[in-house]
DNA sequence: CAGTGGTCTAGACCACACC
DNA sequence: GTGTGGTCTAGACCACTGT
């Protein structure tokens, strides 16, 4: 991966921008980088795109490429996550702390309609319904309802389902879940939110739901996920065209 | 805009995915795209690329590009953004709904430490404090404060400021916002809060927070909004690479 | 081995910013 | 007008998939 010629130059780039190597915060233009790292222009197209795309630069027409002064202040609030984030225990800032899970419901059911839709299912399949609470060092967080169709995970168990489904799909099955869809709202707690979560009642939780997708475009799990709202924060950066 | 070429077969490419034109979910490959358009495969490709962020298609190396069976159902989980909306009245779906804007608080005051790091001013810069109620129909939905430098806009007025400033901007001084940095999360909702949104008090509401840039990078606004938690709808598609 | 997407190049021409 | 990023092309070669 770090072989590419695009990769190698956009971690040379970011690791100057970092390091302050461009104290006015422009970068050469692109045909300087061009001739200087002696790769084509395209590709420095390509390495300064996904600086842009990721908010560490902005390219203006006409003038040339800045470095976001935000991002050099790096206690700032812009530590965010790319977007690039999937997995429970990789999408919170753990700290240190233990990721645990709790295992307290794993059931085959029949799927709703809207999860037949939602995860493309034909008439007679069926889903595992998998409910965990998941800690960070012994305190919970989240609880998460995950739908997995029977059909591409057939072998699940009890065992399984009490670790991390990402990493086993990853390590036994060489497959990734690499893209998401997921609205993010927020709800008055419930009883069961209330007592798993240990919030008061006034105290709500962040949701987070939808369908995580295999590499090959399957959509793998539909997962319902209610956190402690102290948990939840999700970081963005959002650029329009159009 | 839509005189590109690029984008003219992206947008070709989209009407036929949603008019079923490939039942069995694949597309051509990019050469014979690039043959049957009359357009270079690097265009075809930057088109697909195009799709595949927005997570319309799924682009698998060695066997080709497929449509996402989600995208076609379109009462689906599946219409989102494209994390491709700004401003406070794009931002939400207003379904035929009038917006509204109460103002609710403008002075200029002197920024707190973190205001300053993040709109990056300078030791004797102030910024204007505006604090608007948002509503759809004479139902509030949001409570926004927002802070700019007055250095950025001298001209701020009660007048703008009880309407869109992003269009202010855009129609009076041609200058766009194109990219915003957020964070997203949930808190119980204040005495305040309950007031002006009609509240019960265990009723929480969303919060989104962060920096608005203007086109060339300069940091414009950092805005805090408080939402009715009903209106808190984000939807993200997420890819991971790295 | 054939098919398909990924990377990379070299160069032409356009659009916008600034002097 | 000069400098700079944006679009587009034509083609070479690589990497992975599936027969």
């Amino acid at each position: 991966m770090a072989d590419l010629v695009y990769r190698q130059l956009l971690s040379t780039l970011k690791k100057q921008i970092v390091a302050g190597d461009y104290p006015n915060l422009k970068l050469p233009d692109e045909r300087s980088l061009s001739e200087q790292y002696q790769v084509s222009r395209s590709t420095v197209k390509r390495a300064l795109s996904i600086l842009a795309d990721q908010g560490i630069v902005f390219k203006k027409r006409g003038s040339g490429t800045f470095i976001n002064p935000l991002y050099l202040k790096n206690d700032s609030v812009f530590h965010y996550n790319n977007g690039s984030n999937l997995g429970v225990t990789d999408s919170f800032q753990m700290n240190g702390r233990k990721p645990g899970i709790s295992l307290l419901n794993f059931e085959v059911v029949r799927p709703q309609a809207e999860l037949k839709r939602d995860l493309f299912l034909k008439n007679d399949d069926f889903v595992y319904e998998i409910k965990r609470l998941r800690l960070f060092d012994d305190e919970p967080f989240m609880i998460e309802s995950g739908y997995i169709p029977i059909k591409i995970m057939p072998e699940l168990s009890r065992q399984i389902v009490s670790g991390s489904i990402f990493n086993y799909l990853q390590k036994e099955k060489n497959q990734a879940v690499t893209k998401s869809y997921l609205t993010i709202s927020a709800e008055p707690s419930t009883k069961e939110d209330q007592q798993q979560l240990k919030l008061q009642p006034n105290e709500p939780v962040g949701v987070m739901a939808g369908v995580f997708f295999l590499d090959d475009g399957t959509p793998f799990e539909y997962s319902r996920m209610r956190l402690h709202y102290k948990y939840m924060k999700y970081n963005t950066f959002v650029t329009i065209d159009d």
